[in-house]
DNA sequence: ATTAGTTTATACCGATTGGTCAATATGTCA
DNA sequence: TGACATATTGACCAATCGGTATAAACTAAT
């Protein structure tokens, strides 16, 4: 029947979402997105109806794509040392190598979460909450391998990691270097040892 | 000579630093100011230049009297588990106490330093270096007095407990609740064990 | 009383904010 | 071909942004 669109509404939202993560949402202006997905305002409010809105969408995605995704894949080790120590790794070298420091779409917006509605509190709450699930599904396995000692609490040593994951992703937008950031693994890795 | 201001510079730049620190620098507009310090543009501008500049003082007071004075009461009680344990317990009093969640205006603005000129950024990082030199020194003071355990590196343990000092204050705006912030002060003093 | 500086209160500035809307362009289907 | 549905464009909106400027009221020391 009708027009198909000319931009291509996930790539579209991907390009906000670095704008959005860089910035965070009061920072960010209409004009910025407009120019970072090249379209003008007519189709932007045919399209997402709202810049809240397209934050919204922007932030399911991320959390679905980066944190979905990526332990879904860490899982399939069936190595949970392994899987641990490749996931601080990747955030390692994901901080290092983005020189915008755009940091973590989640963290950033865990920090700004009374500045949020509702939805997006929800949101961030699910995408952190499902990452300390993962690091105490690990820990239980390891601890069934044997490749983590027995006196370790799947529970608590959980959030101990999700807490060093969030100080890292924070500090490495400017305060700490590649060894501060290196250091920081090796605590993680040492709370499962 | 002339007249005294009839307003406390000290305790505006107070009233300033409690709206920055909840909102941060760009979401937080001159009205906001004014309305939290009770003045109106023309004293505004007369004794403060601008809003960056009135940011930039905000920041190094409370990076003095926050980080420093505390900082100093905890080295005084010469006992370093207790002076990292009691730290600890401060932070997440203050997290729970305070129902505007604003956080700890560093460890907000050490995220959003990538969006700072290079003089927020020395004042955060030198904040933020100071408090890992606190933890360095207390670990170093345990282990002369057999209260730490030897194996334990003071650089390194000093950065892991810096992140989860990062880490528990980002989630304690919104993300974590009481129990999960006790779990990670255990997490802290486990380190040190 | 003069004078210097501070306060309040307003008016004003250009620029930008998020958002709307009517006109126009473009595609698909009958 | 023509009708229809949607997309795009760009002008337009009131409100707010940070900041300046103004004038009059006020205080305190000379």
């Amino acid at each position: 029947m009708p027009w198909e669109k000319t931009f291509d509404i996930d790539d579209a939202i991907d390009r906000a979402t670095e704008v959005f993560c860089a910035k965070g949402f009061e920072a960010t202006s209409l004009a910025d997105l407009l120019k970072a997905i090249g379209i003008n305002k007519g189709s932007f409010y045919n399209a997402f109806g709202s810049k809240k809105k397209l934050f919204t969408l922007s932030l399911l995605k991320y959390e679905h794509e980066q944190r979905h995704d990526t332990l879904a894949q860490l899982e399939a080790l069936q190595d949970p040392v392994l899987a641990i120590s490749k996931l601080f790794d990747a955030l390692i070298e994901d901080s290092l190598t983005d020189k915008d420091k755009k940091g973590c779409f989640l963290v950033n917006t865990a920090l700004d979460l009374p500045n949020h509605d509702s939805d997006i509190e929800k949101a961030v709450k699910q995408g952190l909450n499902n990452t300390e699930s993962f690091f105490k599904q690990q820990i239980k396995l390891g601890i069934e391998t044997g490749a983590i000692p027995k006196h370790v609490d799947p529970e608590r040593e959980a959030k101990g990691l999700l807490t060093l994951l969030v100080g890292l992703r924070v500090l490495a937008r400017g305060v700490f270097d590649k060894a501060s950031l290196a250091a920081i693994k090796s605590q993680a890795m040492g709370l499962i040892q």
